[in-house]
RNA sequence: AGCGGGGUGGGGUAGCCAGGUUUAACCCGUUGGGCUCAUAACCCAGAGAUCAGUAGUUCAAAUCUACUCCCCGCUACCA
């Protein structure tokens, strides 16, 4: 291990004023924990960083309905969310806050270098302002009538239409009111700052051309966009809950939540490098490969102003990868809180055990745009045929075996039969092999290949019938005791839980999650070693449907 | 509308980017058999698909190209 793998991965920030649900998960949020699980068994040095996204206009208007400070309204989210990640098995080295002072500075610092390299522009924007409130009305503090003759739905941001589901152009909302106070808006002229994205087209094409980690769809969807021309961008936004301009003296304007939070990244993980000692995080930064695990609803902004920014201000590389996932349906239908139709994870995980979660969406969701459907009953047949009749009969069959038939010890092996070799064989084949998809953030193609190597289990254990073969049975156990302890290795990335209760199971020292990939393809239960009593792994799911 | 993704045995999917190594794979269901260590789990054998359609490229196409039909998603000043 002479040369160690040095890795940041980062799941893309949630936004503070939400539980988690199943399609930030999905797309996000276990993709990376899967990835980083496995780097870590392989003794890469990678962490695993994210954040709250706390500033913006929607967090600005609901803490201000709630009649709360968007500070405490910001940390009550962060807490909840860390609680729900951490139930999940999600594991963050460090998920901290885009408030943060350390983001605070490096924003500003973003802010005065793109400044000083020529790439900022102020403008006068004509903005939507409220006399009664006092204020600037940026995004969704508009509200009104559908512009759309057959739609004409009442009360709608003045962005897009949740009744239809179409985007509404500025100034295109009827009967326009403030969200606040409901009187009609007038008209004012304010100071903006603008990013000059537009001179960047050339060097991020290139920079997406020559970069040969990207998924080519998202690419060639990227460069159609930057084919039709970029707009320079909007930066500041007529709001006091935000990172200040620096330089400018007005309190009620700030950065768009944009510019600030992706540098969140950035700054966290600095963050994290200086809590353990390396004060220049910017250096290590730039010696490490660095992923970013997205949805692709947030795709021109991680492939377009992320890149851009950096390319401005020329201190932090670029991202090598960018993993992105399709959107998540429930039942073939969209997603959607305000209509009542989707899961938090919370909610699911009052009726089943994470590892299901994290087990089924692992191997239904695969590495492409691809959109993910969660249907109950599939979720059923996978969960009680692919994970209980496969791996956990498997390893149950075994431990049971061992138990009843050996007082729980470990027999000894004999000479090894063409059968015995091929199991051998299988296991040296599925570690090398799980880990090349895995590498290549093939999660669900690694997860297969690791449940086809416990089909071959099951079906090893069936030909050898050690419960009637008496001659050849101790060898038999000796290798599946040897191949549950490999399973549990290879399978804690996707379920680490579960993997954790194997290997206490087999009485083995210290936890799963600190053993090492590659010794998942020895043999390294010796004879002789006594494992505990067994006890069932997996409850089957009944009548998963409701809700 | 533009762009992107998809249409594979009864259901759900993989394979397609790097065409032949596939007699088209996997899970469910289904037919018959076996086993009884194991959570009605496990194993074996079988039935069932001209890979949406049409036309091409090629010695060879589910895989490449063009067009057609259907489904879904995305569209920057919305996180």
């Amino acid at each position: 291990m002479l040369n160690v793998r040095k890795i940041i991965v980062t799941s893309a920030l949630i936004y503070a004023n939400g539980e988690v649900h199943l399609g930030h998960v999905t797309s996000t949020y276990l993709p990376a924990d899967i990835f980083v699980r496995f780097c870590r068994l392989n003794g890469d040095q990678v962490i695993h960083v994210s954040a709250t996204d706390d500033f913006g206009t929607p967090i600005s208007i609901e803490a201000n309905k709630k009649g709360v400070k968007p500070e405490d309204f910001v940390a009550f989210w962060n807490k909840k969310d860390r609680e729900d990640f951490a139930d999940l098995g999600i594991s963050f080295d460090i998920f901290d806050r885009t408030s943060s002072e350390e983001n605070r500075k490096l924003t500003q610092h973003f802010f005065k270098k793109l400044d000083e390299n020529g790439y900022i522009y102020e403008q006068d924007v004509l903005q939507p302002f409220c006399e009664n409130c006092d204020r600037f009305l940026p995004d969704r503090y508009i509200k009104g009538t559908c512009p759309f003759d057959d739609c004409g739905a009442t009360e709608q941001y003045s962005d897009s239409c949740e009744v239809c589901g179409r985007p509404i152009e500025p100034g295109a909302i009827k009967a326009p009111h403030c969200a606040i106070c409901g009187s009609k808006p007038i008209t004012r002229s304010s100071k903006h700052y603008f990013f000059k994205l537009s001179e960047f087209s050339n060097p991020l094409k290139n920079w997406l051309k020559q970069n040969q980690n990207l998924q080519l769809d998202v690419k060639n969807y990227v460069l159609n966009w930057i084919d039709e021309g970029l707009r320079d961008w909007d930066i500041t936004r007529d709001l006091s809950w935000g990172i200040p301009v620096p330089s400018i003296d007005d309190k009620a304007k700030v950065l768009y939540v944009w510019f600030n939070n992706h540098l969140g990244y950035i700054s966290t993980a600095q963050k994290l490098f200086a809590e353990k000692g390396d004060e220049d995080g910017r250096k290590t930064w730039n010696a490490s490969a660095i992923f970013h695990f997205i949805g692709k609803d947030i795709v021109y902004h991680h492939y377009l102003y992320l890149p851009a920014m950096r390319m401005g201000v020329d201190e932090y590389k670029l991202p090598d990868y960018i993993p992105t996932r399709g959107y998540f349906t429930l039942q073939g239908r969209k997603f959607s809180k305000s209509r009542e139709w989707y899961i938090s994870v919370r909610d699911f995980l009052t009726k089943f055990p994470a590892d299901y979660l994290r087990f089924y969406l692992a191997i239904i969701t695969p590495y492409s745009q691809a959109d993910v459907n969660f249907d109950w009953q599939d979720f059923e047949n996978r969960i009680n045929n692919e994970l209980i009749a496969n791996v956990g009969n498997f390893v149950h069959r075994v431990l049971t075996f061992t138990w009843s038939q050996y007082k729980g010890q470990v027999p000894e092996s004999a000479s090894l039969c063409d059968v015995d070799k091929e199991l051998k064989e299988e296991l040296v084949n599925v570690v090398k092999e799980a880990a090349t998809e895995i590498n290549q953030i093939e999660l669900s193609k690694g997860l297969r290949r690791i449940l086809a190597f416990s089909a071959f289990c099951n079906k090893y254990f069936q030909t050898k019938a050690p419960w009637k073969n008496r001659e050849t049975r101790n060898t038999t156990l000796y290798l599946c005791v040897n191949a549950v302890r490999s399973l549990a290795i290879l399978l804690e990335p996707y379920i680490p839980f579960s993997a954790q209760k194997i290997w206490q199971q087999l009485n083995l020292k210290d936890n799963v999650s600190e053993q090492t990939w590659d010794s998942a393809q020895e043999l390294k239960v010796p004879e002789g070693h006594k494992i505990v009593k067994p006890e069932t792994l997996f409850e089957r799911v009944q009548d998963a449907e409701k809700q």
